[in-house]
DNA sequence: CGAAAATGTTAGCAGTGTCAACATACAAAA
DNA sequence: TTTTGTATGTTGACACTGCTAACATTTTCG
C-alpha cells in the first residue's frame, strides 16, 4: 500500500537526476523518464522544479559542492606551491571523472546562475576556496591573487576540455606520435608533473 | 514556378544551420525549423544528413575552418613570442565572438569526430597550425613543442570558458570587487597583456 | 473542524528526431 | 531516344519530449 504522497520526491529526483546525468549525459535525461524511475506520474516533478533547467541547476549545484570538497585542502596558515598543484590536480581529476556533470556546471544548459541562488552560491564558493588558498601562498595584493587564481582555474579548466577532446579527436591517430593525442596523453598520464611545470612561472615558492 | 528539386539544398542547410546555431545556440536548432526556413519539406534534410549529429558536425567543421583561419599567422621562418600571444588572442576572440558555435566544436554534441572525416581533418588542422607556429619559435624537441602547444591551447580554451562563465556567475555581483567577475573582466578587457603575462613563463624570446 | 496550501494525477497540446512508402527529376546505359 | 537506376523531395506516421490546465488527495494550520 503506497501512499498518495511520495514524501521525499524532490531529493529522490535530484539524486536520480545526478546519477542519470553522469551516466548518460544530461541531454539524455528527460523529466518523464525521471518520473518513471521514481515511480511517480509524468508531471509530478513539476511540483518541485519549475522547468527542466531548474532541475539541471540542482544537478550542477551538487556538482559544485562536490568540486569544492574535492579541491579543499586543510589549510593552517601557509600554503605551498605543491598544495596549489595538488588543488589543480584534484580539479582536473574531478572534471575527467565527472565529465557529464562537469558539462552541466560549465556549459550553457543552465543559462543564468543568478536565477538559482543555491547554484550561484555553490559556484562562487568554489572560486572563493581557491582564492583563499592563493591568498595564503604569498603576501600578494588582491589583484595579484585574482590574477593567479584565474590563471590556475583557466589552466585546469582548459586542460579538462582539451584532454577530453583530444581523445575524441585523436583516437584513431595512435600511430601519429606527435599529434594532439600523444600530447593529451602526456598530460593526462602525469598531471601533477605537468601542472607543476606549467605553474612554475606563476608561482615561486 | 519553383522546381521540385532545390538544387543546392545541402549547402543552404549548412549555411542556415551555422547562422541559427550561432544566433540561438545549437540546442534551439531543429531539423524541421531548418527545413521550413529553406522552404522545403520536414524530412528533406535527411537526404543530406543521416542524423542531427551529422548536421552539427558540418557546423562544427565550418567553425574549425574559421578558427584555423583566424589563428593563422603569416609565417616566414621565425615566430616571436609576440606572435604566439597574438595567436592566443585571436583564438580567445573567436571563442567569445562565436560562443555558440564554439560550444558545438568543443562540447559533446558531436560524439566522435572520427565519424566525420571532414570535421576530424579541420580540427586536426587547427592543432597542426598552432604546432607549426611553435616549431618556428625556438629549436625545441618535438616533445617540448607538443608541451608548449598543448599548454597554450589549454590556457586559451580555459580562458574562453571561464570568461564566459564568470559573466554568467557574476553579473549581479558588480559591487563585489574581488569576486571571479572582476577577475574575468580584468582579463577580457586586456587579453593581450594578460596572455603575455601568463605565457612569459612558458616562452622566452 | 475547516480552509488553504502542498503535492500528486490525468488528459492533452505543440514540437521533436526519425523512419517507411511514395513521387519526381535527372543521368547514364541501352 | 528510350529506359532504367539513382538522387532528391514529399507525405504520413510513430514514439518521445517539455509543459500546461484541470482535477484529486493529503497535509498544515488558523
Amino acid at each position: 500500500m503506497k501512499s498518495y504522497h511520495h514524501g521525499n520526491l524532490k531529493e529522490e529526483l535530484i539524486a536520480c537526476a545526478c546519477r542519470l546525468c553522469e551516466r548518460d549525459g544530461y541531454t539524455k535525461l528527460s523529466i518523464r523518464s525521471l518520473a518513471k524511475e521514481s515511480g511517480v506520474s509524468q508531471t509530478a516533478p513539476y511540483r518541485h522544479f519549475e522547468t527542466k533547467e531548474a532541475l539541471y541547476a540542482s544537478v550542477a549545484t551538487n556538482g559544485f559542492k562536490k568540486l569544492s570538497k574535492a579541491c579543499h585542502i586543510d589549510t593552517k596558515k601557509n600554503v605551498s606551491k605543491k598544495q596549489l598543484v595538488e588543488i589543480g590536480c584534484r580539479y582536473i581529476e574531478f572534471g575527467l571523472e565527472n565529465a557529464n556533470t562537469y558539462d552541466l556546471m560549465f556549459g550553457t544548459a543552465v543559462g543564468n546562475f543568478a536565477d538559482y541562488p543555491e547554484l550561484l552560491e555553490a559556484a562562487n564558493k568554489t572560486y572563493d576556496n581557491m582564492r583563499s588558498s592563493f591568498s595564503k601562498l604569498a603576501n600578494d595584493s588582491d589583484d595579484i591573487i585574482a590574477f593567479k587564481c584565474l590563471t590556475l582555474w583557466s589552466m585546469v579548466h582548459g586542460l579538462v576540455g582539451i584532454i577530453r577532446k583530444v581523445h575524441v579527436i585523436g583516437d584513431d591517430l595512435e600511430e601519429s606520435i606527435h599529434g594532439p593525442m600523444s600530447a593529451g596523453r602526456m598530460v593526462a598520464d602525469n598531471l601533477e608533473q605537468h601542472l607543476d611545470k606549467v605553474l612554475s612561472g606563476l608561482i615561486q615558492n
